[in-house]
DNA sequence: TCTTTAAACGGACCTCGGTCCGGTTTATTG
DNA sequence: CAATAAACCGGACCGAGGTCCGTTTAAAGA
């Protein structure tokens, strides 16, 4: 009745609760052993592939797995699951986010007043959402993991970060939430493919939304957070 | 090479334009044949039960097809797809949700003033999530057709014209968008459940949040929309 | 170098959402 | 009351994501 060898380790995400300072992938480099990380470039690489060539939507799994001349099984051992590859596809471009509003130059980075670095931050957000739009809707998890993920876990504490310097006077949580909602790939795809709005016009958008939420003024509601 | 009878002449949602002023059943009612109407109502009230006794998670099409007595078939002929079952089985609520804020009594319905309307209104929304969360949770369309389903569009432009009585100088699309994020079914899954919230704060985060968004302060940021 | 063991492999297999199409039922019309 | 057309029905069928488990293999220790 149970299955004492979990035989499935589970590849990403290590826990739920150890969070910060850690990036997208969380404990992944702990060394694999060379044919796993041998496949996992190949796997990488052909899926890019694939992708580029066929469209993220006409892309199945089994098919990454013979372009990579590897198991079915070694894609989802490797990846977890669908999502957990496309998210992966998209790792260097996350990575190289979260290296610049953490550490790189103004107004992204620090050195720039919280105000001016969260405008940055939404930007810079939409416009890589925008540039990747497929592969980012494609990389959407399920609903209920979706604020679970790595990556969105990092934006969304450094969102709150911004805020708590910004706003103190404030449910940093949830209005950090609200902001993260509007940068959503799904909302980006709504707005720009859907709706025809040019992509300036939601960065627009974006402004006034940080200028209408963070500003000093006693909300009337605030519970004790 | 081509179908020339589509020979499923698809159910729900009749186009992408016509939208306002009709309700989340669009034109469905248009006389069903005798059969086809008493099978709705058997997979509906089929799957009203499954739902209760095992959960919507554990439910499939089939199963609902052979409580109902039906063939597979006539389950996606009637519905379209899982999603148009669950969201059929939510209909009842949200037209009374419908018909509360358009022409119930205030301060959800006309009577109040705008802004008292959009903080009833967030509040009705909320509760009315998290009353069948899982449910909710699981009629959510695909991410490149949430923001066109029936229910989502009534509401949507409900916000919008309350906007655009209390907060003429803004981008009324975008600000509502961001509004409707707030009350959306997955947040309020990660908060309350995955988090931990009281519905009481996601609340106050409301109000907080009509309050700092929908306030006269021109924008700097506004482009001609 | 040999043994051992935990991790990785691969592909058959399962489930479930969704589609197809030949046969049947309902409603309308002459 | 036939006849005709449109709508409906059902269940075999398909594709894709995800799992299982017997086999292989890289790496650490003797």
């Amino acid at each position: 009745m149970s299955t004492p060898l979990p035989q499935f380790p589970k590849p990403q995400e290590p826990a739920a609760e150890p969070v910060l300072m850690e990036f997208a992938t969380p404990a992944e480099a702990p060394q694999l052993r060379a044919d796993a990380a041998r496949n996992r470039a190949r796997l990488l690489e052909a899926a890019a592939r694939l992708v580029e060539r066929h469209g993220v939507a006409n892309v199945t799994m089994e098919a990454v797995a013979a372009a990579a001349e590897v198991g079915k099984g070694t894609v989802f051992r490797r990846f977890g699951d669908r999502t957990g590859l496309l998210t992966a596809l998209l790792d260097h471009t996350e990575q190289q986010f979260q290296t610049a509003f953490i550490g790189g130059p103004a107004p992204l980075g620090p050195g720039a007043s919280p105000l001016e670095r969260l405008h940055a931050f939404g930007c810079r957000a939409l416009r890589l959402t925008s540039d990747q739009l497929d592969l980012y809707l494609a990389a959407e998890p399920s609903p209920t993991r979706r604020f679970s993920s790595a990556p969105y876990r990092v934006r969304f504490m450094h969102v709150c970060m911004l805020l708590r310097q910004a706003e103190p006077a404030a449910d940093i949580e949830l209005l950090a939430q609200t902001l993260m909602g509007y940068l959503e790939p799904a909302l980006v795809h709504h707005l720009t493919r859907q709706r025809g709005m040019p992509l300036e016009r939601l960065e627009s958008g974006w402004h006034d939304l940080v200028d209408r939420t963070v500003r000093p003024s006693a909300g009337r509601h605030l519970p004790g957070a």
